[in-house]
RNA sequence: GGGCGAUUAGCUCAGCUGGUUAGAGCGCCUCGUUUACACCGAGGAAGUCGGGGGUUCGAAUCCCUCAUCGCCCA
């Protein structure tokens, strides 16, 4: 029975059954259906690395809710789910525990070993994460689900790499790559992070060898990096030192001039260090120009090597001595003028970043060590100088956090121009729109820089490269070469035989054959031992997760992908490898639409993360205020310009109270509740003590707001179901209602516009906002309220029961994207009592995530009802503030009259009823002829000639009125003064159109006419002041 | 150094193509629980729209500039 339903809606009960139900009915399931159109979403696939946060809780939820609405639209909808491996991350998180829990490294386990610890890790993950999915209502195909890793997924790699190396757009070439000592692997620039650290920059002198008269015997160079001289194979000193000055000397004169007075005096001391220059430095820094063009070379110490001493502009004549030590093979910049000057490329380091046999003496050292006696061993030649303090930007891998270091390695890379360029061309002519606009600037910008994409990874986790290599050259070459050429699978296209022009033959196999592959070892070829990087495969996850290679059924109907909807940092890693690998393997574009949604930053601005401690796990959020109030309190804060502050607190265990979190207290293992003082733990807790406390959750209040809806929604539904008991379903002609039946038709339905439009834009804010707008301040403040005397009156009783049921139909299935638990109860209590139901009733459809979205009749929309029902609300809400401001008791009746025309009178009088059940005034009067009483409280609505009057004789509280009505005065006072000063600026009358005047000067005489009430109001309460 | 974005009520944010009396939620103040909902209702206070210029009859909105913050790229 009705009156059974409690009064609060229990998502914990409901939403698990509810899941369970949309699962059995297949509701989530896409099947290829050429009667209905597809509609696709591929999930950006999360990394098995760890949980989801609440920047995956958006960006899911977006998906869910476009997924849900297209569903609802009649398209054939699949949104196919899983997970990423995210090689480095989750190799770096297994690899560290194993370190911590068992004091390990990954050369004890072996490679297989540690590839099935890292399986196991993954597995229990993936179902985390797709648990965390879950809980968040979304209605993933889960049949479907892949990995970047599962075999369907490296039969896409494979065939993929395999077809590159063949068109010769994949090749192994050397690279000074970002080295992670403690991975031993090549990170991207993406996963560097720098900090500044204090440091030293120590001065050295390299000595000249065989100096001729008047040239100098020594250079002197400074590094931060003391070690790396043992690597160093040329000295650069600037081709035009003069010129080079002069440059710089011109460029502060500039500025000088075009500076605030503060800062001259600094520009003027540099300006002089310069001139200083000329004389101290520039005769030696000419001298040693002059050097370089001959030919001369320098020693260097330590090692005795002879180096190179060469002219580039990498030198800097304004700094320190002028020169600069090359080092190619460990630095980028001396890389650079390696290429440059044709230096030789001295690798010093083992991957370990030990030093390696190059070093001589110091082979086997660490880094720190190598400095340490580099820097003792040139201070007892007498090479070493000064020795400053200098901060140094450091570069730290992100998945170690160890100090990056320069490498000269072996890599794989995609050959970029043809490929980026396609996917420009994509974007450019609109294939691929993204929203919003801006981002497609940062998108072509950086793919219009084709760099080579470096693929390849040292690593153990991930597909590898499918490439055996072997050294051979000549004779030997060629009888490989045959041999290869002999088997049946080179003659059947399925392996590719290279040379790579260095003295080694590189097979390259299509697919994943043991037999084929111990042909090419039998031939003494090998495996390279390395991995792809990640985004390889994620490149293709909108095909490969379809079946590709394999031309499935499910491939040609539901690629190209609708829609793809991910956060902007990873556009150009993976967006736009999507594009040009669905291009290269698909001859189409992988999605139609891109979405890029704000990003969630916590309440000081930063980013969440979980070595912040300030990272919020949706499932906290969905065990404290529901699956539907996290989503739709996301959904709100999605608008296109902004990234979202979310203010976090921990939950107090104990009671329940919230907590501000600070960036003191996120990474405290204990806290102790304010409230009520008693402790509790959090993800750092690491004592037994601190572990024994109960944990207090991360969340944040501002999913209070969607929680109060769910409520709200909860308990309209709950009134109309106690209304409904006798409901019996009856055709509405809409022309036949009353005014507020149709003005709640009419809103309905430009919400139903709104929304529709909305969500079909990716404007989810704006989605959000009309639903809560029209459901709470519209449907439950006054449309509820209106039918409670209607439901009252046997006359009127069915037809208020009709538009109730109608509205509450059309409002659950628009929140239903947004809010899909709530509502699916919602629709199917609804169902208990009115099943039939609708303008023209029909049988509902018994799950809402399968009914067909509201279409709306835009015959209902009715400007002049809405203003003729806002008419209404003005003078219920003149009636209300009066009694407020009077401080008359709720149990009070205030009588009330209407001083109106005709038109009006007809209108309004009928609602009577209204204004006694929600402002508890009971009418006196109506029409032209209405006068105010005695002891009168007046509000005028100008614009309708309206005036309203309640009485106040039993309630009169003078002061009180008398400052409304001072405050009325001013504010009208300073409006009217607003509006004569622009309506006497003569060119705004002469130039402005001529609607706008018309409006200015209506508006006027309104005000003044309102200034003239209130005059007259404050003369009789001060003439009543007087008496009293 | 270059690019993008932000700066509106105490807090978090709307305000689309220039013309409103600049809005919402939370918080705050007053009043109110036999009423679908106190996770509620009624009412209220609170903003020189970051600073400075400009365009325009008219600027939170367009342009320039400065400041602060964030992100991306070098």
């Amino acid at each position: 029975m009705p009156t059974e339903i409690p009064n609060r809606f229990d998502h914990a009960e409901a939403c698990p059954r509810i899941y369970a139900q949309w699962e059995a009915a297949g509701c989530f399931d896409a099947e290829v259906n050429p009667e209905r159109k597809p509609f696709t979403i591929v999930i950006p696939p999360p990394n098995v690395t760890g949980a989801l946060h609440l920047g995956h809780g958006l960006n899911n939820t977006l998906q869910d809710s476009l997924v849900r609405m297209r569903r609802m639209q009649g398209y054939e909808t699949l949104w196919m789910p899983g997970t990423d491996h995210a090689g480095i991350a989750t190799q770096a998180v297994v690899e560290r525990r194993l370190r911590e829990q068992e004091n390990k490294t990954r050369h004890d386990l072996g490679r297989e070993a540690l590839v099935e610890r890292i399986w196991a890790w993954k597995d229990q993950y993936e179902a985390r994460i797709l648990g965390q999915l879950k809980r968040m209502g979304c209605s993933c195909d889960w049949r479907r689900t892949r990995f970047t890793l599962d075999e369907q997924c490296a039969a896409a790699v494979r065939n993929t790499f395999f077809d590159l190396f063949a068109k010769r757009l994949i090749y192994r070439g050397k690279r000074l790559v970002n080295w992670d000592t403690y991975l031993q692997t090549a990170v991207s620039d993406d996963e560097v992070f720098t900090e500044t650290k204090k440091g030293h920059f120590w001065h050295f002198r390299y000595p000249v060898i065989d100096p001729q008269p008047g040239e100098p015997t020594e250079v002197e160079i400074a590094t931060t990096r003391p070690e790396t001289m043992l690597g160093d194979t040329a000295v650069a000193v600037h081709p035009d030192p003069d010129g080079a000055l002069d440059k710089i000397e011109a460029e502060l004169k500039e500025r000088l001039a075009a500076a605030p007075a503060k800062d001259r005096e600094g520009i003027e001391k540099q300006l002089a260090q310069i001139a200083e220059r000329r004389t101290t430095h520039l005769p030696t820094l000419r001298k040693l120009r002059d050097m370089a063009a001959a030919g001369r070379r320098l020693r260097l110490p330590l090692l005795g090597r002879e180096l190179r001493l060469v002219a580039d502009p990498w030198a800097k004549p304004e700094l320190g001595s002028g020169c600069v030590k090359i080092t190619p093979a460990h630095d980028p910049n001396d890389y650079e003028v390696g290429l440059r000057c044709e230096l030789e490329m001295i690798n010093i380091l083992n991957p370990d970043g030990t030093l390696n046999e190059v070093a001589g003496a110091y082979a086997g050292l660490t880094i720190p060590q190598a400095r340490k006696a580099v820097v003792a061993d040139l201070e007892e030649a007498g090479l070493l100088g000064d020795i400053e303090d200098r901060e140094i930007e450091l570069p730290h891998s992100d998945r170690s956090k160890t100090p990056i270091e320069p490498y000269l390695a072996d890599q794989w890379f995609v050959k970029m121009d043809t490929l980026a360029q396609s996917a420009m061309d994509a974007v450019s002519d609109e294939r691929v729109k993204i929203f919003p606009e801006r981002y497609r600037k940062g998108y072509l910008d950086w793919l219009s820089e084709k760099r080579d994409w470096p693929v390849s990874r040292q690593l153990w986790w991930g597909h590898r490269i499918p490439i055996w290599r072997r050294d051979a050259s000549g004779a030997e070459a060629a009888e490989l070469t045959a041999a290869v050429e002999a088997l049946p699978a080179y003659a059947e296209g399925r392996i590719v035989l290279q040379d790579d022009g260095e003295g080694a033959l590189q097979v390259c196999i299509r697919e994943e054959d043991p037999a084929v592959e111990q042909q090419i070892e039998a031939l003494g070829f090998a495996q390279d031992p390395d991995v792809l990087d990640t985004w390889f495969s994620s490149a293709l996850w909108p095909h490969s997760t379809l079946g590709w290679p394999k031309q499935t059924p499910e491939l040609s109907y539901f690629y190209p992908t609708s829609t793809l909807i991910t956060s902007r940092d990873i556009i150009t890693l993976w967006v736009a490898r999507m594009v040009l690998m669905g291009i290269n393997n698909m001859g189409e574009v992988p999605f139609r639409e891109v979405f890029i949604h704000p990003k969630i930053l916590d309440g000081s601005g930063e980013t969440m993360s979980k070595s912040k401690g300030n990272g919020v796990d949706p499932l906290d959020v969905i065990d404290k205020f529901g699956p539907d109030a996290m989503r739709f309190g996301l959904a709100w804060l999605a608008t296109d310009t902004q990234d979202v502050r979310m203010p976090v607190q921990f939950e107090c265990p104990a009671c329940n109270k919230l907590v501000d979190q600070t960036k003191k207290n996120r990474t405290q293992p204990r806290i102790e509740c304010p409230h009520c003082g008693e402790p509790f733990s959090t993800q750092w807790a690491e004592s037994a003590e601190d572990l024994a406390l109960p944990r207090g959750a991360v969340v944040s209040e501002r999913f209070e707001a969607g929680r109060n809806f769910v409520n709200k929604l909860w308990n309209a539904t709950r009134f109309a179901l106690l209304n409904l008991e006798d409901y019996r379903p009856e055709p509405i002609d809409p022309q036949s209602l009353g005014l507020e039946d149709r003005w709640l038709l009419s809103r309905l339905t430009t919400t139903t516009l709104t929304v529709t439009e909305a969500l079909e834009h990716y404007r989810y804010g704006e989605a959000a906002r009309a639903l809560y707008d029209f459901a709470w301040d519209e449907f439950c403040s006054f449309y509820v309220e209106i039918a409670k005397p209607r439901l009252a009156d046997p006359a009127s009783r069915p037809v208020t029961q009709g538009v109730l049921a109608h509205t509450l139909d059309v409002l659950t299935r628009l929140l239903h994207p947004l809010m899909p638990f709530v509502t699916e109860e919602i629709w199917q209590t609804l169902g208990g009592v009115a099943p039939v139901r609708g303008l023209q009733p029909s049988e509902a459809i018994p799950m809402v995530m399968i009914a067909s979205w509201p279409e709306p009749d835009p015959g209902l929309v009715d400007a002049t009802i809405e203003q003729q029902f806002s008419l209404f609300q003005e003078v219920l809400g003149a009636i209300r503030e009066i009694r407020s401001r009077q401080n008359i008791p709720p149990r009070e009746t205030v009588p009330f009259a209407v001083r109106c025309d005709a038109s009006v009178q007809q209108l309004l009088e009928p609602m009577t009823a209204y204004f006694e059940s929600m402002a508890s005034a009971e009418s006196i009067g109506w029409g032209l002829e209405v006068t105010p009483t005695e002891t009168h409280a007046h509000v005028a609505i100008p614009q309708r000639n309206v005036d309203v009057y309640v009485d106040l004789e039993q309630f009169i509280d003078v002061e009180a009125e008398l400052e409304r009505n001072d405050k009325l005065l001013e504010r009208l006072v300073k409006q009217i003064a607003g509006k004569e000063q622009k309506l006497a600026n003569e060119s705004f009358v002469e130039r402005a159109p001529a609607d706008v005047v018309a409006k200015e000067r209506e508006s006027l005489d309104e005000l003044k006419q309102q200034r003239s009430g209130v005059e007259q109001a404050i003369a009789s309460l001060r003439s009543k002041q007087h008496k009293g």
